[in-house]
DNA sequence: TTATATACATAAGAAAATTATGTATATAAA
DNA sequence: TTTATATACATAATTTTCTTATGTATATAA
């Protein structure tokens, strides 16, 4: 999923549940080039990744989709549905809770 | 590896590795204890996790081992070598890394 | 004597990624 | 003109890393 990363592992969902509370609605070539913009790069969205997940958020219920059909080639919508933005709630607390355990057990907040 | 939560994945052995070069050396059911202390019983180290995760990080070369009875029972306690204290650096730069850009990526960070 | 804590270990299975592959169109470069 | 790159989707095989379950063994508290 990353560039040299594996430690995304998890937060794919997260992540993507969180662009799209963002921004109404996006397709997943546009997520992969969100990302590589808000992260300059380091973090490379795989394919093989972002598909299938995006449709299993779909298959829970989380996304909508809508289909476009723009320049000749076919878009996938998605956008949350109203428990997706419940899910996107929840994992985000669950997210700043790892992160705050996370820099705990590394020692990377000085406890002034 | 934790209470409710799979985002830890990938992070086990930065945890580690940071522990032993906090405490010179620790034996397997004390890093679970000091995790546990730690997280306030939030993280829940597996034994299914972290022994395979020693045994790896010793193949590696980045742990040395030397084995005690105490109370009659066996204790295995692990150290860092010279390339583990380096593993760990770069561990734990790479974990710096990746909690700015999940930070990045779920806009937790104002930019003030 | 039963449960809990201490202390190690590993096998089976699940979950989530990577890598590789496939289809298809548009455009820029050689 | 044909080759590479970008856009846009999808899935199968494999790998990694975890959880769950199981096993051995001692000490102590209920």
């Amino acid at each position: 999923m990353s560039t040299n990363n594996e430690l995304f592992k998890g937060t794919l969902q997260t992540i993507v549940l969180k662009l799209l509370s963002e921004n109404d609605r996006m397709y997943g070539y546009e997520i992969t080039q969100k990302v590589k913009q808000i992260t300059k790069g380091e973090l490379m969205l795989k394919e093989g990744a972002l598909y299938p997940a995006l449709h299993k958020l779909e298959a829970e219920g989380f996304l909508e989709t809508t289909t476009e059909v723009v320049d000749n080639r076919l878009r996938k919508y998605y956008s949350l549905s109203r428990s997706g933005n419940k899910e996107m709630v929840n994992k985000l607390q669950e997210a700043k809770d790892f992160i705050a355990q996370l820099q705990l057990l590394l020692n990377l907040k000085p406890t002034t």
